[in-house]
DNA sequence: TTAATTTGACCCAC
DNA sequence: GTGGGTCAAATTAA
């Protein structure tokens, strides 16, 4: 079984590196700055697939087929558990989660608190979209982090009373990676596309049925990446350098949960827990993995009608 | 005009 | 005293 699983995930990076090599080819064979733009990010989506697998591999923390079932859409995210947060970029974020690290976290603010580590492909924090409506509160040059931490609160903090706030810091190792503390629940009814963020107490779901719902085997996440990973080469030039995308459609990673082949008593509620909470229209030309348990996972969501196809 | 962001000051925990 | 988190006035954008 465990044999099994991890042949999966070694022809899943055989296939990953098959890709890589197929997209630098790719690049060799076209010559307009637009096509070297876009396939510059198929190979950094390779990487970073590459990197989580073969980290996870190493690791040998999880078996292949505990990746869960998010998608690699549009932005890499990570989903920590409060706590045991802990960058697979090996840097700190949070002291509040550091034991060798006195927090100084002011003093009832026992709220609720999750973690979530997300790559937006063109780097900008205000790619990082959750389907909720933020507003920039403040912002802090935090000690030994090279960027600054802001800090946002619910637009409808006054209006509805909502106290969710969340924290987004820019990584030092990779600044198109980000990583995202939320505190408190938003109890605002202004989701625009999305469930809640992942909370706390979502994570203790007993993990006999977080297994049961997250862990499409590596076989299947190939197979889709297969069928549906397409790529538009057609018209290049005519389109924003920026714009490729694994495409990101919140409910077409509902429906890949579905492709999962999830256990019937899975329930509407366990589904939009684990639902990769950070897709947005405006964040819609990266790739995202969900991480749970600190381990690496990945799933290609795709439902793309491209041309061009692996 | 309104809403959002920026930024220095302040508060609090350690 | 230091550092993280928040406030609120000033500024900018829509």
């Amino acid at each position: 079984m465990e044999s099994a699983c991890v042949y999966g995930q070694k022809t899943l990076i055989n296939e990953l590196s098959q890709g890589l090599q197929m997209a630098k080819q790719l690049k060799g064979n076209l010559n307009s700055p637009e096509a070297r733009d876009i396939i510059q990010k198929i190979l950094a989506s390779y990487d970073n697939a590459l990197l989580v697998l073969k980290s996870g591999e190493s690791a040998g923390q999880r078996e292949p087929n505990d990746f869960p079932a998010s998608s690699l859409t549009e932005s890499l995210i990570t989903i920590a558990s409060p706590q045991s947060v802990r960058s697979e970029f090996n840097q700190p974020f949070s002291n509040e989660h550091d034991p060798n690290v006195v927090s100084k976290k002011r003093k009832g603010s026992t709220v609720c608190e999750d973690q979530v580590k997300m790559c937006t492909d063109d780097g900008l924090e205000g790619s990082v979209d959750d389907g909720h409506s933020w507003r920039k509160y403040g912002q802090k040059d935090i000690l030994g982090a090279k960027f600054p931490r802001s800090y946002y609160r619910c637009t409808y903090r006054k209006a509805e009373k909502c106290l969710a706030t969340k924290q987004v810091q820019r990584t030092d190792a990779n600044p198109t990676v980000f990583d995202i503390t939320y505190k408190g629940k938003h109890t605002c009814n202004h989701h625009t596309r999305l469930a809640e963020p992942p909370l706390p107490e979502k994570h203790e779901i007993n993990t006999t049925h977080h297994q049961q719902l997250s862990r499409p085997n590596p076989g299947e996440m190939l197979s889709n990446l297969r069928t549906n990973l397409t790529v538009n080469t057609s018209d290049f030039g005519a389109t924003d350098p920026h714009s490729f995308s694994f495409p990101l459609e919140p409910f077409g990673i509902i429906e890949d949960y579905q492709q999962l082949h999830l256990p019937n008593d899975f329930d509407d509620e366990l589904l939009q827990v684990y639902s990769p909470p950070f897709i947005s229209p405006g964040t819609s030309d990266s790739n995202c993995y969900t991480d749970w348990d600190s381990s690496p996972s990945l799933n290609f969501t795709a439902d793309l009608d491209r041309d061009f196809k692996f």
